[in-house]
DNA sequence: CGCACTTTTGAACGCTATCAATGCGTGTGG
DNA sequence: CCACACGCATTGATAGCGTTCAAAAGTGCG
């Protein structure tokens, strides 16, 4: 898929840093952003000043579609690790897929799994408590590495306390609540050094932990 | 927009009435459909039963978008309302995009909406308390009308307090609740009979209670 | 008219937010 | 190298919002 856009594209390549904003909101839309390597937020911004998480984005995802509709973009996208950035204009890329189709079939197929995921993560937040969202949301990192190919048993949050809570909608002394809990009952191994690193012993087992809270009572 | 839809494809359509099924989860995917008036909400269906009401669609909005890159729609879509819907075959769909990009540029700007879209109700969940959240509710409700052209000073609330609280990931008591609050300070007043109908007597309102509440502590 | 469904409202409980204090890890400067 | 400061994380105590349980009233339909 990569393969498929360099090929096709041959992108400008981008070295982003932690902290480093990929894309901006408000600013007027010209390209789209995959990710070749690293990890990056979107940050949706309200006129009001408030500032929502909505997205976490791993190898091969696709950013800037917001920016389609309204000609600039909707949110912030900010790198989270060092990673690459193939930034791929909006123009050329059309161009592009009137000549290949299988372009074409790409780029729908990451619009619509983004609209998917948008509403799985709706799902997540309305009807599971605190702790089973903690878990569901590792869940959710884990498969993400491990559909890609990458390391799942040992997993770096690069996140705070406070930028997980935000994504979850709930405050950062209840993620770290959950965190414990959840390490208490040994779903999830903190490093030795540093409380940022989770190792998963089987993913499965946070599988569980979410569905155990369905079976009594679903919040709706 | 309908009307370049229709010019270039004249899809079927389809009269559908409340509780009518407009797409199924897990069925295999063929066609997006638009909706030509009527109002309609998207399901989306997780493996272990739970049921979550993900988004709401008006005159124009298309559905089934979820379903091109997995090959199966992801969530129902069920009519709240008598309306008209337009099939449109996803193959015939791209056969005329070939042919003409303003169609192309039309769906891709209906897909970004609609990403754009499921973030702000992320952003509304996610940090407005029970109360603003209806409030934000009937906010968006209303301007969806306005942006058709259609009346907005009397809305019509197809959707049982049950459905609504799943929406906005509280109870249903919550949502009665929140909106005998909002009549008992007048921003809404709901029709003699039955409390379904809601007059908006100024949509700023809804705006400026919504913002009250971010004035002093923001959820995150 | 009677029945089923929806809505409203009350009371009590519980989950999560809030406030506050402490601990940990890192980097900086004396 | 140590002391210190700073940011981030953890944990406890308390309060409050929203859920839960329950009852009653309204609405629509056969």
């Amino acid at each position: 898929m990569l393969q498929q856009l360099n090929d096709a594209l041959q992108p400008q390549r981008r070295i982003v840093h932690a902290g480093d904003r990929i894309c901006q909101a408000g600013t007027s839309f010209g390209a789209l952003y995959v990710l070749n390597s690293g990890v990056a937020k979107v940050v949706n911004l309200a006129a009001d000043g408030r500032e929502q998480v909505v997205g976490l984005k791993f190898r091969g995802d696709w950013l800037g579609f917001d920016g389609i509709a309204q000609g600039c973009y909707a949110c912030d996208a900010i790198a989270l690790d060092t990673g690459e950035v193939w930034v791929i204009r909006y123009e050329a890329l059309l161009a592009a897929c009137a000549a290949r189709p299988a372009l074409l079939a790409l780029l729908h197929g990451a619009m619509s799994r983004e609209i998917a995921g948008d509403r799985d993560s709706m799902m997540s937040v309305c009807t599971l408590p605190a702790d089973a969202r903690v878990a569901d949301f590792l869940r959710h990192w884990a498969e993400a590495l491990a559909q890609r190919g990458l390391r799942t048993d040992q997993i770096t949050l690069r996140m705070t306390r406070a930028e997980i809570g935000n994504f979850l909608g709930m405050t950062l002394e209840t993620v770290s609540r959950a965190l414990s809990r959840l390490a208490r009952e040994g779903l999830i191994i903190f490093a030795e050094k540093g409380r940022r690193d989770v190792r998963i012993p089987e993913v499965t087992g946070l599988v569980a932990f979410v569905q155990s809270f369905l079976a009594t009572g679903t919040v709706q």
